[in-house]
DNA sequence: ATGGCCATGCACCATGGA
């Protein structure tokens, strides 16, 4: 099985380019973060075209995500169920014997303001749903854009993103405390010295340079994780024409 | 020496992203 994630940032701005790297990946699940359109507006024909069913949890402009699949899947969760939301950020189906979901943490700029608080709540009720998730199914695997970035390495230059929500103690805090839980960090159990960057500023310098960070991530449950073939950030979306400013993220497992 | 983007929406600026 692969799977990948990728936040599109508006699947309508750059459907062509991403059914043709459809085509050419031809994963078998594609978790897709920021589709920014609401369940109307998604382009259910093309994708179906491609050879994919798609689960869609749309929202008017901002947010969104959605679960494509060549593989029958049935959606369990349609936002947190513990957690009272008005935005489009996580969906939770299963393909077989294993639960797939698709993530968008909220970004929390400027710390200490509502939206922060809004990040904090929205990570605390994810990692209590995981804890639930793990005692009911084995195989478990969350996809998606974190808005994280857990330590120095998981960004070109720490210093200036001191006082970003990306970097905040109770963000990172949080996000670890997924990985206690039981959740093991893919990309980074294959690839510990790479930096496994997946976003890049939009701007001239940024992607040439490699001034990314790392907060797109698959965590997958310790029997998902034992069947793990391989993980790689796909820079191809991050070259093409407009392109979005995170690449994705394909894991390959062997279920 | 500085700053450089981009998508959306009742839309030619404001908002959100990270």
């Amino acid at each position: 099985m692969k799977i990948a994630t990728l936040n599109i940032n508006s699947v309508n701005a750059r459907l062509a380019p991403f059914l043709a790297w459809l085509d050419d990946i031809k994963p078998d699940i594609v978790l897709l973060e920021e589709i920014k359109t609401e369940y109307n507006g998604f382009p259910f024909f093309e994708i179906s075209a491609a050879g994919y069913e798609a689960k869609v949890l749309g929202q008017k402009g901002y947010n969104g995500v959605a679960v494509l699949s060549k593989i029958p899947v049935n959606v369990l969760h349609e936002n947190l169920p513990n957690f009272e939301d008005t935005q489009a950020r996580y969906l939770e189906v299963q393909a077989g014997d294993v639960v797939i979901s698709s993530v968008y943490m909220p970004n929390g700029n400027p710390t200490g303001s509502e939206k922060f608080e809004y990040k904090l709540k929205f990570m605390d009720a994810f990692n209590e749903h995981a804890e639930k998730l793990l005692k009911q199914y084995d195989k478990v695997i969350f996809g998606g854009d974190f808005n994280v970035i857990l330590s120095a390495d998981d960004v070109y230059d720490e210093t200036l993103f001191k006082d970003n929500a990306l970097c905040a103690e109770g963000a990172r805090r949080r996000l670890t405390a997924l990985k206690y839980l039981g959740f093991y960090d893919v990309y980074k159990t294959l690839h510990a010295k790479e930096n496994g960057y997946t976003y890049w500023d939009y701007g001239p310098t940024a992607f040439v340079n490699d001034f990314g960070m790392r907060i797109d991530f698959f965590f997958a449950s310790a029997s998902m994780i034992q069947t793990l073939k391989s993980c790689v950030v796909d820079k191809d979306l991050r070259k093409i024409e407009k392109p979005s400013d995170h690449t994705a993220l394909v894991a390959e497992f062997e279920i």
